[in-house]
DNA sequence: CAGCGAAGG
């Protein structure tokens, strides 16, 4: 066993894991405590009734975790110690140390809500806050106290606020274990710079001038201003006096990037050179850089949020949390002792950066996060007052109530109904795994699951558009079908169906500019879909070829027809006038078909009046993405089930329906009824819409 | 016309 920091703590550990169900074990980077901690519990006997799971929020984690414990228990890998991720489960009867993604786990408690195939339950790097983490968290409060068989679970993080998490499990134990980082000297700047590319490029200089060897990290939010950044580098780099410094390699390192070119910053640099890591917030977690000494933290990040009231996601960049800054600092002190360059004043760090990052789960939309817990059916379950550790806005959770309402997945009482049920089985979003079920009964579901698939992958399979490359793209028109000017989704049907033609063929992807990993991902989704689906079927799950012709209007129609009913809870109607669109059921303004869209318009120019979009972004405006026409007889049923909409109901408040309560001001109803006021706290609210309804049946 | 932080089933 490796001189790790946790090991001189084994005594205490386990000790402490003997006496109490819940430990939070606090551990830096370098403490050893994700290969470590599991290896213990094993050596002491705690997997002799059932594994011991360790989860992770990174699929590559999983593996490589997994695979540095097997080596270190000499044994081989998916034997003794194996990893469980989406598409790939190397576990077996012998296997007693089991790596999974915190996903994974969720996907297992669904079926086997007590996970009794489990003595010891770790969440690892629980500080990040991963939607599926914070969920497991809430559910492991349940089970320690109703499982029947014996559970200790483990909550293990590098800087989470360990306080926090142990008044959570009813003032657990919390455990810390320092961590083997060497020194990083921080360095702030005394005025925040106006441009922070150009701040960066000037600080990168100075050091590659003045200091010693060793490689520079540098964080900036996305590929736009990396690419900006690369390019200013290399150019500042050559008009330096040759010999004067050491040689430089300089390496953007974002999402967007095919992976062959991610995997270069794992390659040693030649002799006497000094590597420029320009990244995104990927080289905080996911990607460890070896070599670095020097960072640069720009202070921001991009981070996606999602507005309950309005539907709308948006990407914003914002400043990045305490713990960021001192994770990305902590980047340069992993080889030797290393310097932080902070492009922003101390005070500002104090003062204006908030402790944590706001955890995932109050920034996303919660449909199939709430559909999933009614799955469960937990006894003493009331979706608004689910025991999360952050908990997420009264008004997200009422947002994802009225979704699954509009999807069929909740009865009118907040319920969930047989095929609420169904849906929570596809590891899908909710109005996709709706789309899957009516394409079943509809009798289209071949197509549907092509659709569905291309869009789980849908942001992996057109390369990254940059600036520079943009241009040579415009004078190479695409072959790729326009989906029959219905729209995106028949597009991405048609796309797959071309390629499955080619008997899958990866050359076809790169004439075609499409992501080889991103189609390959969609052909696993689909099989993986497939095998779900198989059990209740209706007609075939292989990828059809058109029987009629590819662009005749017909060949979509029942798909789409599945579409709609699949997204009543995005569905939008344009204006009278103008090719304008209002999102039905959303408190929002008018939203436009994103210009990339192959939807075409009539001979007067005008756009269909009802389509249904797979999300909305705002970026330089709202906009649809991905949108399908939908037929107005297919509509008029969700519009009535909206102008019934109690959301008070929903959520479980009342056995008698009441109009006048409704909380969400609809656009389908064409008069203003007043929201609930914002009260600081929900249990407030939710009293106050309990009295206020209470009254007014009263006054009847 | 506009634009993609990171992750997961």
């Amino acid at each position: 066993m490796a001189d790790l920091p946790i090991v001189r703590f084994e005594e205490k550990i386990i000790e402490t894991v003997e006496k109490n169900p819940v430990v939070v074990v606090i551990g830096e980077t370098g403490s050893g405590k994700s290969t470590q901690l599991s290896q213990m519990l094993y050596k002491r006997g705690y997997a002799k009734s059932g594994m011991i799971a360790v989860t992770q929020p990174r699929r590559v984690a999983a593996v490589s975790v997994s695979r540095r414990v097997a080596q270190e228990q000499n044994v081989r890998l998916g034997e003794e110690v194996g990893y469980a991720i989406r598409f790939e489960d190397r576990t077996s009867e012998k296997t007693h140390i089991k790596y999974l993604t915190d996903g994974v786990l969720l996907r297992e408690s669904l079926f086997n809500p007590e996970l009794n195939q489990y003595s010891v339950i770790i969440l690892d790097e629980a500080h990040e806050r991963s939607l599926n983490t914070d969920i497991l968290l809430g559910l492991m409060k349940r089970l320690i106290k109703w499982r029947h068989s014996n559970l200790k679970v483990l909550i293990t993080s590098a800087t989470l606020d360990g306080g926090k998490v142990s008044r959570f499990f009813s003032d657990c134990p919390v455990l810390t274990v320092p961590g083997e980082l060497f020194p990083v000297e921080i360095v702030h700047i005394s005025e925040r710079p106006k441009n922070y590319v150009e701040a960066s490029l000037k600080t990168a200089i100075d050091i590659h001038v003045r200091e010693p060897e060793g490689d520079i990290l540098i964080f900036l939010t996305g590929q736009d201003d990396i690419e900006k950044l690369v390019m200013k580098l290399e150019k500042k780099i050559q008009s330096l006096d040759e010999g004067s410094c050491l040689d430089a390699l300089i390496l953007p390192l974002h999402g967007s990037l095919p992976p062959e070119m991610q995997v270069r910053v794992f390659s040693p640099p030649p002799p006497n050179c000094r590597r420029f890591i320009v990244s995104t917030n990927i080289a905080e977690t996911s990607l460890t850089v070896d070599g670095v000494v020097y960072v640069i933290d720009s202070g921001y990040v991009k981070q996606r949020q999602y507005n309950p009231s309005t539907g709308m996601y948006s990407l914003e960049v914002v400043q990045i949390s305490k713990v960021q800054a001192k994770q990305r600092a902590g980047r340069a002190g992993r080889t030797r002792p290393g310097k932080c360059y902070r492009l922003y004043p101390s005070m500002v760090y104090h003062d204006d950066f908030l402790d944590a990052t706001v955890p995932e789960i109050q920034r996303s939309s919660l449909a199939g996060t709430v559909l999933y817990l009614k799955s469960l059916d937990l006894a003493d379950m009331d979706i608004l007052k689910f025991d999360f550790l952050d908990s997420p806005s009264i008004e997200s959770l009422e947002d994802a109530l009225k979704q699954l309402y509009l999807v069929d997945a909740i009865d009118e009482n907040g319920s969930i109904t047989s095929l609420g049920r169904k849906m929570a089985e596809l590891p899908l979003e909710p109005s996709l795994s709706r789309t899957l079920l009516e394409a079943n009964e509809l009798d289209c579901l071949s197509q549907a699951l092509t659709v569905v698939s291309m869009l789980s992958a849908e942001t992996t399979l057109l390369p990254a558009p940059s600036k520079i490359s943009e241009k040579k793209r415009k004078h190479t028109p695409s072959n790729l079908p326009d989906g029959a000017g219905l729209g995106d989704h028949i597009q991405l049907l048609q796309i797959y169906e071309q390629w499955y033609q080619t008997d899958y063929n990866i050359d076809w992807c790169k004439e075609n500019n499409l992501q080889v990993h991103g189609m390959v991902f969609v052909r696993d989704v689909r099989k993986q879909l497939s095998q779900i689906m198989q059990k209740i079927a209706k007609g075939s799950l292989d990828v059809q070829t058109s029987k009629r012709r590819r662009d005749s209007p017909q060949e979509y129609r029942i798909l789409r027809k599945a579409l709609c009913i699949g997204y009543a809870n995005q569905l939008a109607e344009r204006s009278i006038r103008h090719n304008g669109y209002r999102p039905l059921g959303f408190k929002s303004e008018l939203v436009q078909v994103h210009p990339s869209s192959v939807l075409k318009a009539d001979e007067d120019g005008m756009l269909p009046n009802y389509v249904v979009y797979h999300e909305l972004i705002v970026t330089s405006r709202p906009f649809m993405r991905n949108v399908c026409a939908v037929e107005m007889r297919w509509v008029a049923p969700i519009l009535a089930k909206l102008e019934k909409l109690n959301v008070f109901k929903l959520s479980g408040g009342s056995s008698q329906p009441d109009k006048q309560i409704q909380e969400v001001t609809l656009n389908v109803e064409k008069k203003e009824i007043a929201t609930i006021q914002s009260p600081e706290d929900r249990d407030s609210r939710i009293q106050a819409a309990r009295e206020r309804f209470l009254a007014r049946k009263g006054q009847k």
